[in-house]
DNA sequence: TCCTATGCTACTAATTATGTAGCAATGATA
DNA sequence: TATCATTGCTACATAATTAGTAGCATAGGA
């Protein structure tokens, strides 16, 4: 199910771990997840289900088993934390909300 | 079809753009379109197809009209080309070769 | 006129996501 | 001890998205 650095994903039958990352980065609700985690901490399945308005709790597990199987979250104390992986790479995304402001604003009318 | 920002997303009835923008890289084949043309340059649509291993004629253009509707890529003479926005938005992407190299060392065995 | 390359569409099949209901396990409460 | 609430999670049916194959219309060059 999952794909782990080294295996062929769809798109690169290479394995390269950057093509392995943007395969699950390219499935729904995994930038979100990584965001909320981020930005609010770790939290419980139902937290996590609040935080991204109700997805569907399918489609979360599914989710959380693929960041769970790349060791970028693990089950902590207070539920779903981020490893120190999840966390670099969460951080890596932080800069897009300030490109998003400046693109919306050039891109959409007033 | 493709959400604009101010527009509702799965997951986000606020319209942030930032939530838009983690909407279409949520999507199958948009990451690493991205990737490929902030790497490789501009590109003909079979041109593109090609460098993401034969993507589907149907996928691909659904992605070309998003990013083109979303004002980050753009028809020019040699194909498709990133504009200003999705320039920026590409190079944000950048690091996550090198955080992905490190992260699959240390996550797969040898 | 023929050939090539362009972007792109129709159509069907496969895969993935959603929505609803609810389960088993754990720990607190009464 | 008998509830009760919360935990992570699953079953199942439906909907949405993606993929694969074939091919079209247009434009340009030989």
């Amino acid at each position: 199910m999952t794909k782990l650095p080294g295996q062929a994903v769809r798109g690169s039958t290479t394995g390269r771990p950057v093509m392995v990352i943007m395969d699950v980065l390219g499935k729904r609700w995994t930038l979100r997840l990584l965001w909320e985690l981020n930005r609010q901490g770790p939290g419980t399945f139902r937290e996590l289900q609040a935080r991204c308005e109700d997805v569907s709790p399918t489609s979360l597990n599914n989710r959380l088993k693929d960041l769970r199987n790349l060791n970028l979250i693990e089950n902590g104390e207070r539920g779903f934390v981020l490893t120190e992986h999840g966390l670099a790479l969460s951080a890596l995304l932080a800069p897009l909300d300030q490109w998003a402001n400046g693109w919306a604003k050039a891109t959409t009318p007033p």
